[in-house]
DNA sequence: TATCCGACATAAA
DNA sequence: TTTATGTCGGATA
């Protein structure tokens, strides 16, 4: 269940009648339990409450208690012995009257009246493995909120069906955003008279509800109508108490879709909320959900966190502003400077969703604004940052005008936190007619319409081959000569996962060049803003999946910002970025900022600490701009070269588990010459054993002689064939053979594709002819001792991990970026004779240890002696090739490493050696 | 709930 | 034709 689901269920709970027998099964279903585990509780089985309550292990003790004894009951729960020994998290006493509970690691109570318990769900969602961190406790209200105006969305699209087509979306999800808007101003004050909007809709339409869409469409027509047109349109007395909003909120059609009397019930009651609760960050993030059908299953899941959002904007600018601040002091003349500046600040997020990052830049703003005029003895002055210069563009339009209407709501709500409620109401009305949220795609807009540099002698480039003309270009931004910082979070989408039209997008931005097949989505935006900022400096901070700063897209990447003097000036490594969703497994992301600028201060942050550095390479640590590009085969020319295994694409029909091998055999011994060991890496790392069919064009038809081989050939054919892509479909020619093949019978070494973070060493492995290396790992034909050093020493690993692509957190070793780009002079015979030698010290170790599988041995807890004394001969022995010398750090083995793959690339023959074609400038 | 890596679509050469 | 890479994950412990 999701947060709203829960929400839901509490309430629904609440408004029943109270009954002391069932209450606490009821409420843990409503916190997602399963019916099997309430019957077991129910049954007794794991109820094991010592106080005649309900006691779930590891969640929460609950007990109905009689009249009057709420708190008393409270007491026991905690002190009861069955309590801390189920470890619950939770107490819970109620009588039905009041309601009481404790989360006892941190002490925190909530104590209510029975009817109010809900508005407290989000104390206990960690009873539904849903984290709360502090920030989903505080967003109750926007859970709840999200959750009744999600219903009401459901209940009107089912009596308006045609409010549900493509073509009236829009003007259903505007007319959401105008309920949105009426629910906040009735609260606050901005309808004159608390409720305006309920009162009148409840008091004016029938309550079999005929006329609700046409009370409230006066409604909106009335808010559309300046003062002094009203009697001439012939708005009723009862709809001219509102005041004109306008503000492109209420131009426009002001057709409503009818309401059943369900949804006017909902309407109603979602009006008796306290929208003043609203937080417009997290609040707009959550409703989008409710406008989009295959998202409505997370409703309440999805949103941004405000941590990691400042993660963007902090080291953009903020940080800067913030000291800023502090130089000033109580200078009067330098705050009236820095008011000045932020005055003149644009925020443009090209991916806005519902204005999450553009909400909480403003806020911040603002925050930093009112110390200004703190100090200034201004306090009570009208703001000089213009709310119009918080830009966003976005794909879908739900989250289009959510965007505009939560950085509506945040500036009010910053009026009132800094001026007053009186002073914020003043200047609230009539908004801004003006439309600074552009529903489109990103990719194809030109930035430069929408947000134009104004100021700095930039001419629109409004010929743009992909440029739409816009309206939006006319509106004047209050700005001149003043920064604009871009940041956001664009979706990513790996290249494989692409529709047709994202290609289409990314191909253009490439003009030409086709190595944007291999990039991400998110790359669209990186390329699209350098163009910008190559027009007026802007910087660019963007959230991206981890991928473009590893492996083969950081050539395509960086070469293309690096080809236009744009530099990173701070990046956040790998880190996880969590929704409040216990089951979503969260995304690996860094967080990159570039702008123009070659020198100063730049950092780094690693778990939430910061380095600074003179420079940040591509792989977004420390050194050169320096990147390493695909290659073929290795540009050292002492190694061997190393390729792919084996790829079945058989749908497992030609892997053969053990037990399948022992059936198979036992039924036909004859089988045996048609199987071989099937070896990935796990078969290296933890010895298990895989078999496949391996059937060379001459067995055919001996294989097809054996019907159980038969049958699994005859599946293969039919796998691939189902197949969407063209290449296995091909391959359902040979469904008794492998897709791809390199299969020799001699003697090689398989390598391990995926390392986990933590690993110390890559542990390549000997094998026979016997063996096939699947795909799950790479393999070296012949076997080569030299090769199976270099592999294994520590060196290559740092080299690796810096330069191979990703897994979620760990490494995915490559033969074309990782091995075949590891730079290493000429080795003398000697070198060679004694890095063999050290090989084989290594495989004596493992030996020596058998039969501990490579897993076990190289877990830094189990690690023997002698086979760590071999690692650390052959680091040595490698590393005073290098220099003589072992090195002194990691920095310093990168930096050598560096330094000589960029010497062999551009030596005469290694270009001849690069997989892919050169960028053109 | 943290860890671990399998299988294959789809790219390039 | 051949042979790579990466996967806003899922199985599994």
């Amino acid at each position: 269940m999701n947060a709203v689901e829960i929400e839901e269920a509490i309430s629904a709970l609440a408004e029943r009648p109270f009954d002391g027998g069932e209450f606490p099964f009821a409420f843990l279903q409503a916190f997602g339990n399963k019916e099997t585990t309430i019957k077991k509780l129910r049954a007794g089985a794991s109820n094991s409450s010592d106080l005649g309550g309900v006691l779930q292990r590891n969640h929460i003790h609950i007990a109905v208690c009689a009249p009057g004894a709420v708190t008393k009951t409270l007491a026991a729960l905690k002190a009861s012995p069955a309590t801390a020994k189920a470890k619950a998290r939770f107490t819970l006493a109620t009588d039905g009257a009041d309601f009481e509970a404790e989360e006892l690691d941190t002490g925190e109570t909530v104590a209510c009246a029975y009817a109010d318990f809900p508005d407290h769900f989000g104390f206990f969602l960690p009873l539904a493995g849903i984290t709360t961190v502090k920030q989903v406790r505080e967003s109750s209200f926007d859970i709840r909120a999200t959750s009744r105006m999600n219903r009401l969305y459901v209940e009107l699209l089912k009596d308006n069906p045609d409010w549900g087509t493509a073509a009236r979306r829009h003007d259903m999800n505007h007319f959401m955003v105008r309920l949105i808007f009426c629910f906040f101003a009735e609260r606050t004050d901005i309808f004159h008279g608390i409720g305006l909007f309920t009162d009148t809709i409840a008091r004016m339409s029938a309550k079999d509800s005929s006329d609700t869409h046409k009370v409230i469409g006066e409604l909106f027509l009335s808010m559309n109508t300046k003062r002094e047109d009203r009697a001439s349109v012939g708005i009723p007395r009862w709809a001219d108490a509102f005041p004109y909003v306008n503000g492109e909120l209420f131009s426009g059609s002001v057709d409503t879709p009818r309401f059943s009397k369900i949804a006017r019930a909902y309407l109603l009651h979602i009006g008796s909320l306290d929208w003043t609760k609203i937080n417009p960050d997290i609040f707009g993030s959550m409703i989008q959900a409710v406008a989009e059908d295959e998202e409505r299953g997370a409703l309440g899941m999805h949103y941004t966190s405000v941590p990691n959002i400042l993660k963007v904007l902090n080291p953009l600018f903020l940080d800067d502003l913030r000291a800023r601040l502090a130089e000033a002091d109580d200078n009067p003349r330098k705050l009236l400077n820095l008011r000045n500046r932020m005055a003149k600040i644009r925020v443009f997020d090209p991916a806005c969703g519902s204005g999450n990052f553009l909400v909480i830049a403003y806020k911040a703003m603002r925050e930093i604004e009112a110390e200004i005029n703190r100090r200034r003895g201004e306090a009570d002055r009208r703001t000089d940052i213009p709310l119009t210069n918080f830009r966003g563009i976005e794909l879908r339009d739900f989250p289009a005008e959510v965007a505009r209407l939560a950085l509506i709501i945040a500036e009010f709500q910053c009026d009132v936190l800094y001026r007053g409620q009186k002073e914020a109401l003043q200047d609230f009305l009539p908004l801004d007619a003006q439309n600074w949220i552009t529903c489109g795609n990103a990719l194809r807009l030109d930035w430069l319409s929408i947000c134009p540099p104004t100021g700095t002698g930039v001419k629109l480039q409004a010929d743009d081959l992909f440029s739409t003309p816009l309206d939006q270009a006319q509106i004047d931004f209050e700005n001149q000569g003043g920064e604009t910082y871009i940041c956001g979070n664009p979706q990513f989408k790996g290249a494989r996962k692409q529709s047709r039209d994202q290609k289409n997008d990314l191909s253009l931005l490439f003009h030409g060049n086709i190595d944007y097949k291999d990039c991400d989505y998110v790359v669209g935006w990186f390329i699209k803003a350098s163009e910008y900022s190559t027009t007026c400096g802007a910087p660019f901070a963007f959230v991206a999946t981890n991928s473009i700063a590893q492996g083969e897209q950081v050539a395509h990447l960086w070469s293309r910002l690096y080809a236009k003097n744009l530099h990173i000036f701070f990046a956040h490594r790998t880190f996880l970025w969590r929704n409040n969703a216990s089951n979503n497994a969260g995304v690996h992301c860094v967080i990159v900022g570039v702008s123009n600028r070659a020198s100063g201060a730049k950092f780094i942050y690693e778990a939430d600490t910061a380095r600074e550095v003179n420079c940040i390479g591509p792989y977004l640590i420390p050194g050169d701009e320096i990147f390493v590009e695909a290659a073929d085969s290795p540009v050292s020319s002492d190694l061997p070269r190393m390729i792919s295994g084996n790829m079945a694409r058989d749908g497992g029909n030609l892997i053969l588990s053990r037990d399948d091998t022992e059936a198979l055999l036992s039924a036909h011994p004859q089988a045996v010459s048609l199987i071989k060991k099937l070896v990935g890496t796990k078969e290296i790392n933890q010895g298990s054993k895989r078999y496949c069919l391996w059937i060379t064009d001459k067995d055919v038809q001996r294989a097809k002689d054996i019907p159980e081989v038969a049958r699994r050939i005859e599946q293969v054919k039919k796998e691939r064939t189902a197949s969407t892509a063209k290449t296995t479909r091909g391959y359902a020619n040979i469904p008794h053979k492998f897709a791809q093949r390199c299969h020799r019978d001699e003697s090689c070494i398989g390598i391990p594709k995926t390392i986990t973070g933590n690993d110390a060493y890559l542990t390549p492995d000997v094998f026979g002819s016997d063996a096939v290396i699947s795909d799950l790992a790479f393999v070296i034909y012949p076997m080569d001792m030299v090769a199976f050093s270099i592999i294994s020493s520590s060196l290559h690993l740092i080299w690796s991990k810096t330069v191979a692509g990703g897994m979620r957190d760990g490494l995915r070793y490559s033969s074309q970026l990782a091995y075949h780009t590891f730079p290493i002079h000429r080795l003398t015979e000697k070198n060679k004779a004694d890095l063999s030698r050290c090989a084989e010290n290594i495989l004596l170790a493992r030996e020596a240890n058998f039969p501990a599988t490579i897993a076990y041995l190289y877990d830094p807890e189990n690690l023997p002696d002698d086979l760590r004394a071999a690692h650390e001969r052959n680091d040595e022995v490698l590393e005073r090739i290098y220099i003589g010398r072992r090195f002194r750090n990691d920095t310093e083995r990168l930096e050598k490493l560096f330094e000589l793959y960029t010497k062999m690339i551009a030596s005469p023959g290694a270009a001849a050696k690069k997989k892919k074609t050169e960028v053109s400038a």
